[in-house]
RNA sequence: GGCGACGUGGCCAAGCGGUCUAAGGCAGGGGUCUGCAAAACCCUUAUUCGGCGGUUCGAAUCCGCCCGUCGCCUCCA
């Protein structure tokens, strides 16, 4: 398998024999999580349903950032506390995700039970003289880091001459950030070598990346808008700190969803959650609109492309719901199998993936229309779509109140009808629940009916 | 201003030096099925890859310029 590295800008190869440590930057909980953040989490989980189809062996960790600047305005707005504000929207978060049925992460630790870790490493930083400690402010030194700025290609002096960086008195540097924070009125505030305070944003994945998957991760991945400073930061930190590059092997980002081609995000307010699209959409239909393209471009946010990825999603169902003959006959799978491996082992490419799984479908129709036996083809392409996290059996949860009861003797009053040859009632029937957002169908075992 | 990404059929999108007269999905057209439909199935739909030059025996794929869209440089998946 073969990821592109962000920061080497060239694929490389993951190593199969042995554990491969994964870390990816979970959300900071202070609102509910966007379908941005289910895009990451679905693009992650392919990567890591992949790897496990693959038989590698992995250890995947994504952590909360539940505490940070927002989190205590946030609580401060509504009168309560950050813990209730984090616990809320990871519950939901967590619980959106799994509709998506997007596994678990092994491990999914919170920044506020790694305080000592972080200190531990701030402490470490500062006797190595890259980090200083000011009125009980800790900041990294950036520029006893040599490397500065390889992530996102940039240096400190070219970022300086866009003189829009807030240049902060205790600073040494104008470029240098934020390991610890001062405590501040009622703030919260945990105890520690420079007085009572609370972690920055980036050390908390540092640390914690380092204690449950050690200093070099194999892959480290979060959205493309989290290279600069999150991190190129958190290189800094962790590599001035173990004397152990590289940090992570491979840096692998994925783009951002675009809404009216502009980024969707919290600070802009333009923001689609997670439940309103399940609302409108199977999760088999959602998490082939998130991969139906390279995982490293911007997506654009469209209804009608989730709307025709849930009729493809219907075609692969029939496909599946096939009753094969038992014929010696059989339609031999490996070439569409071995073309979606080989296309998902290159740089996850989902879309040739996708393209085989329809080829394969395809295929299995014809060959059920000339009675061959397909149904190790039927369990091959339900293996592909597994990998990819595809349950075509998943339904939206649109609750539109209907009367099954009412609908189903609609049905029956209009079968009357058409054995007694009077189709136009029958169809007049027919078009009454079309207005109600029924579709019905005739086939050998009776009337079926669905949602439009 | 600096750094970076992208521009492929009506829409989404893969391909990144020859097998490309360009995968796959949706929509469109034709057919099978049906009382008629719907759904499903089958067949079909770009000599062409933003524009102009260049490199090459050969370019959607490499290089240059131009046009356009977007992202990062401040919190952000």
């Amino acid at each position: 398998m073969q990821i592109y590295d962000t920061l080497d800008k060239k694929l490389k190869d993951l190593n199969s024999n042995r554990t491969l440590n994964i870390y990816i930057c979970g959300i900071t909980p202070y609102s509910e999580s966007h379908i941005g953040h289910a895009m990451s989490a679905v693009i992650f989980d392919t990567l890591r349903r992949y790897l496990l189809s693959q038989d590698y062996k992995l250890k995947f960790v994504q952590n909360f950032t539940d505490i940070d600047d927002k989190l205590i305005n946030v609580a401060k707005e509504k009168n309560t506390t950050i813990d209730k504000i984090s616990n809320k929207y990871i519950s939901q978060h967590l619980n959106s995700l799994s509709k998506l049925n997007v596994m678990p992460a092994d491990h999914a630790p919170k920044a506020t039970e790694e305080i000592k870790e972080m200190i531990n490493m701030i402490e470490a930083l500062i006797s190595k003289e890259m980090a200083y400690e000011i009125n009980g402010d800790c900041y990294f030194r950036v520029n006893k880091f040599d490397t500065y700025g390889k992530l996102s290609k940039r240096n400190t002096d070219e970022m300086l001459a866009g003189a829009r960086i807030d240049i902060n008195e205790n600073k040494e540097h104008p470029m240098d950030f934020a390991l610890w924070k001062k405590q501040i009125n009622d703030e919260p505030g945990w105890e520690s070598p420079w007085g009572n305070g609370r972690p920055g944003w980036h050390i908390e994945c540092s640390a914690m990346s380092m204690k449950y998957l050690g200093q070099n991760l194999d892959i480290h991945g979060g959205g493309r808008d989290l290279i600069f400073p999150h991190h190129e930061n958190e290189i800094a930190q962790s590599e001035g700190f173990s004397d152990n590059p590289p940090f992570s092997n491979i840096w692998m980002h994925n783009g951002l969803i675009n809404l009216k081609s502009e980024k969707m995000s919290k600070s802009i307010g333009n923001i689609i959650s997670i439940d309103d699209l399940l609302q409108k959409y199977s999760a088999a239909a959602i998490r082939m609109f998130f991969i139906s393209g390279n995982y490293k471009n911007p997506l654009e946010y469209d209804d009608a492309i989730l709307i025709s990825n849930e009729k493809a999603i219907n075609r692969l169902k029939q496909t599946l719901n096939l009753n094969s003959s038992d014929s010696l006959d059989e339609l031999d799978p490996d070439k569409f199998i071995n073309k979606f491996n080989q296309s998902m082992s290159k740089d996850l490419n989902t879309s040739l993936a996708l393209g085989s799984i329809f080829e394969m479908s395809r295929s299995i129709n014809q060959s059920f229309n000339k009675n061959i036996n397909i149904s190790k083809s039927q369990l091959a392409l339900a293996k592909l779509l597994n990998i990819l996290g595809i349950d075509t059996d998943s339904e939206n949860e649109t609750n539109n109140n209907l009367d099954t009861k009412e609908i189903e003797d609609l049905i029956n009053l209009r079968n009357k009808h058409r054995l007694d040859k009077d189709y136009k009632k029958a169809d007049e029937i027919r078009d009454k629940l079309e207005a109600m957002g029924i579709a019905i169908y005739d086939s050998d075992d009776g009337t079926k009916w669905r949602n439009i």
